[in-house]
DNA sequence: CTGAAAGCGCTTACAG
DNA sequence: CTGAAAGCGCTTACAG
């Protein structure tokens, strides 16, 4: 492999006018840009990007920490950051942490030692410790973070460090759009079926459901408030649950889409019909939505890619601010929209009833 | 940030000695070692890597190469490499070719200057290109991975360099024994829903097709295989079109699981009944397959994340080996194995049975 | 077993 | 505009 001094020798000039045609460097002499980047390519010199990283301290490189890159939507934020990094020459360094603190902070260890300009991560929050423990683990989090003395942008509502920028989906915003959709349609008696109470999706979820509740003047009953989890038979399980109520809901907002899928195969089980006996919303994807029949009313939230891509951008932001000034901790909320379909509104034409 | 110098002086060493006791050195005085470690944590060092690397000349760092994170496949492929890279302390950096060449020798070129140990590929085909410009653009691949004078691991049925190793699943085993199973139930008019002919998969599973015919005696009939997409509308229209045929197969062999399903909503739509009017089979993932009614029969080809984790394997021993007597190419071909459920043999009971 | 010193391949004030 | 030289933070023969 030829080195920066080989092409020097081959150009007739020093090492230094080598490096400074090779970095854009304006005032060269166009004559000597000229046969150095003739050595260059004779030689198909390739620069050694760690030499050069351990003189400017700067890598290229960024960290993305999720807990699993087979979950479809940090799969999208993946490749949301990795478009993003792109364009301005970045690289992805990518880890799993399977939503456990340690293996978080074993990958943070081995970031310091390799070296990242940056980091992204989705932190872990384990939701089968106790509070302290979870207190705990954020705290080294934090200072694990702030040890790396980079540029930090962190995706879910919690700042991880005090200088860290956020990229969150308002899920609150979500759920309460879409009760506020039943309200509006002059539901009262509004279910809800949500994931895990406790996981930070759900809690944000419940808490728009009861928001959008209270400021239609309509009581809170947590009877109406079933906590499972976000899966399809859940929803199918909750579904024939409420079903067996002597004061039946009129209306159903289902946490996620999976939910919504299987309380809507139990309501076809037991032959109600949607909307007009029972209607249901939920949050969920747009193409998944879209299959049932009738189609799902839906609060459709960012997709991972735009929380990547937005993510990926605040954080290129500081890296080339370089430090200097210190930009204020910023925080990003990617707004939710609702689309009203057949499982609200009797009759609306589905994409399911076109293909078949 | 404290470097090996300060810890050094803190020990009352030579950073030599403190380099040793760092790497595990095994013939270094237990009093040093002990002054060493100490010194390490009351600075909290940290070894940089970029150093390290640059004297070393090797980053503990892979680069894997796909076309597309957000393909659940590739997301498991990349899942399977990190848990095996993970083990040997290795970090993955990530890239997508959009299945263009372009893209891809971009990236390669970036891996080159940036430093990486070795390279996990699936090459990209696009097959909206002329034959000879396919040739040159593996060319061209095959050069530039040589260039960088890495081990390298292709993931697919071709060599990608002369001395890369291959891990790919025996695509042609599976649609043999998917159509050879149908044989055995005493089909003899079976035709194949297919996806697009000439991509690498559907090609492989459709010369299985003709394989197990033709070795079981029957002769294969062209009009019987239809070309079209790995999507369920592709399956559903493409059955409605075999129903109208005057003399219908007694057996469907689709080329994937969204065209079985598709497939299986058109015949439902006309009233027939899988298996006893027509049986399906088709090459798939489990979980998928497992949701219809009837469940599907399908062969299971390995995930993505098999792959990824044999892959980085057979890497990572080449990289350890150091390039010291070169071991050969070798070819890694994963098993595929067939599921048999409802849609072609009747009565079989199926998960969709269970939760409804 | 330990240390002094060279060297990995770059970049960048500093002088000119 | 250009070059000589120092320096980034490590590892590793080499000598002792």
């Amino acid at each position: 492999m030829p080195t920066i001094y080989d092409v020097a020798t081959k150009a007739g000039v020093s090492t230094a006018t080598v490096s400074r045609v090779l970095n854009g460097h304006p005032k060269v002499d166009p004559l000597m840009r000229q046969r150095v980047t003739e050595a260059v390519e004779d030689l198909r010199y390739i620069p050694n990007g760690t030499a050069r990283s351990l003189v400017t301290k700067q890598t290229r490189r960024v960290a993305l920490l999720i807990s699993d890159i087979t979950n479809s939507f940090f799969a999208e934020t993946a490749r949301g950051a990795q478009d993003a990094l792109d364009e301005r020459g970045y690289q992805l360094l990518l880890a799993n942490s399977d939503d456990q603190s340690s293996r978080e902070l074993r990958s943070l260890a081995t970031f310091a030692e390799t070296g990242v300009d940056g980091v992204l991560i989705e932190p872990a929050m384990p939701s089968n410790q106790s509070d302290a423990t979870q207190r705990a683990n954020r705290n080294k989090l934090s200072r694990q973070l702030e040890a790396l003395g980079v540029p930090v942008v962190g995706f879910g509502p919690d700042r991880v460090t005090n200088t860290a920028d956020i990229v969150t989906i308002d899920e609150e915003q979500a759920g309460f759009k879409a009760v506020d959709h039943l309200l509006g349609l002059g539901h009262q008696r509004i279910a809800m079926i949500n994931g895990p109470a406790h996981s930070a999706v759900g809690s944000r979820r419940a808490a728009g459901y009861r928001q959008a509740l209270t400021r239609n003047g309509v009581a809170f009953d947590p009877h109406l408030l079933i906590s499972t989890n976000f899966r399809r038979d859940a929803g199918f399980e909750a579904m024939r649950t409420m079903l067996e109520w002597t004061n039946r809901p009129s209306a159903v907002f289902a946490g996620d889409d999976l939910i919504a899928i299987g309380a809507l195969q139990a309501l076809k089980n037991s032959g109600l019909r949607v909307p007009q006996d029972i209607a249901i919303v939920c949050i969920g994807d747009v193409a998944r939505t879209i299959e049932t029949d009738p189609a799902l009313t839906s609060v459709v939230v960012p997709r991972g890619y735009e929380l990547g891509r937005v993510g990926s951008q605040l954080l290129l932001e500081r890296i080339m601010a370089g430090g200097k000034e210190p930009l204020s901790p910023r925080q990003v909320v990617l707004e939710t929209r609702l689309v009203v379909r057949g499982s609200t509104v009797a009759g609306l034409v589905s994409h399911f009833d076109l293909i078949r």
